[in-house]
DNA sequence: CGCCTAGTTGAGGTAAGTCAATTCACGTGG
DNA sequence: CCACGTGAATTGACTTACCTCAACTAGGCG
């Protein structure tokens, strides 16, 4: 039960489960699985019957270029889903990696479909954390297209905070971080040198600080005013369901 | 019959849909209603209970910053869905605006919930589109993240004619293109001035011409190396349905 | 002990931005 | 019919945000 909290905890943001339907979503777990960090997961082009939910440590998706340049679409941390749509789409066009050792439930094609028609109210749930992911691309694209490097980084970093804080592992103090410089960089279409700097920027502008695997939000407010973080695109803070 | 056609088109790239399904699909179309280019449709933050088919004309979603500068996330072309997300969200995390005048059928809520249940196929076309959708916007941020100018605008007017030749309005030849270069900046993250230089190296390197609303590949296939640009995240050739 | 990865900082280069002027097509009203 | 205004495209001159290359430090681990 403790395990799966993540993913009803971020669930119940959108709509109140019944214990039913809880009960459901403890069914999908099949499998549980490791993996270790760095070793892909799923692979651009490969094809999968499967999807993930994390249930520790961090992943990230991405896209590799002809030139060998790389671009991370969006981490995801514990109570996400990994390949959601692949299993929709029958083929993966990304391919994910663990950031660090992480822990998974494997979730079969058939299993989560017939859990769609079981309960009818999982599935919008599940749309929806679907559509926030999109959403979160979308504001990634904004700030890769149109916010300068320190915007852009203070908006990441917070945004990742509003997130982990709806799964109780993150506050408007801080939380803990194991993405490298290089990782960041690679999200944010930057160079992991100029990441670094940005960062050293940050700091001196005490808004925040990044340092040994954790994030301490100075001025958190001060930093949201910063990047112009309006966390409306995360929250859906009025559901359809309730 | 006629007017439908891009819709089904596109979706017919997905799975053959039945005369039946097709049916389902007509009776879709309540009202249909006209706007005209520049007047947004849908205002970021607004929350609705429809969605459109575009049925000609273009249009586009983006996001606006705090300090006025936009980001286009994606152009919509005869055939798309408007606002489809919005249905689904309950509210809207971005505007739509027309960038010519256009034709569109709107489509309540209640509708399209209804016809999903009774065709589970279209539903499913329905959602392949909106995942093409979204594999569009990570392939945009790659664009914007990765790329440097020429190639994004050369991958960006690749991937707006393979979109038009899936509802035959476009070839390898090239395609009437409404978009000017203030728009095709504000899509790609770069100024409209640059935008224009880049057109002019493109067109000196004997690969495309854009010049009164008409975009002429003159070396496709160059075009396509140079851009490194990679259709199969468009086309899922080979779709779970047949 | 030495290698490897992550982080840090400096120097210099470049892709793309900004500002500005010019042209052209167009519509509109006197 | 012409004067005028407006929006789009074009080009030049100059600026800048970020990149690349390179050197150095510090921690972790075989």
């Amino acid at each position: 039960m403790i395990a799966t909290l993540p993913l009803v905890r971020k669930l119940s943001a959108f709509v109140a489960l019944s214990g039913a339907e809880i009960d459901v979503l403890e069914g999908l777990r099949k499998r549980r699985r490791t993996f270790v960090a760095g070793r892909d997961l799923v692979h651009q082009g490969q094809s999968d019957q499967a999807a993930y939910i994390l249930m520790s440590g961090w992943a990230c998706s991405y896209k590799e270029l002809a030139d060998g340049q790389r671009q991370i679409v969006d981490f995801q941390v514990p109570g996400d889903f990994l390949g959601l749509r692949s299993v929709l789409l029958h083929i993966s066009d990304h391919s994910i990696e663990p950031v660090t050792d992480i822990e998974v439930t494997e979730v079969l094609k058939a299993d989560l479909l017939e859990a769609f028609a079981q309960t009818p109210r999982l599935a919008l749930a599940i749309f929806w954390a679907a559509s926030r992911d999109e959403a979160m691309v979308v504001e990634h694209l904004v700030g890769v297209g149109r916010r300068n490097a320190a915007e852009r980084l203070a908006h990441f970093l917070l945004e990742l905070g509003a997130r982990l804080a709806l799964i109780g592992q993150g506050s408007k103090a801080g939380y803990d971080c194991p993405l490298t410089q290089y990782l960041m960089a690679d999200a944010l279409g930057l160079s992991a040198v100029h990441v670094n700097r940005v960062l050293r920027l940050l700091r001196e502008a005490d808004l925040l600080t990044f340092r040994d695997g954790h994030v301490t939000f100075i001025n958190y407010d001060g930093l949201t005013a910063f990047a112009d973080f309006d966390p409306s695109y995360l929250d859906h803070a009025d559901p359809l369901l309730t």
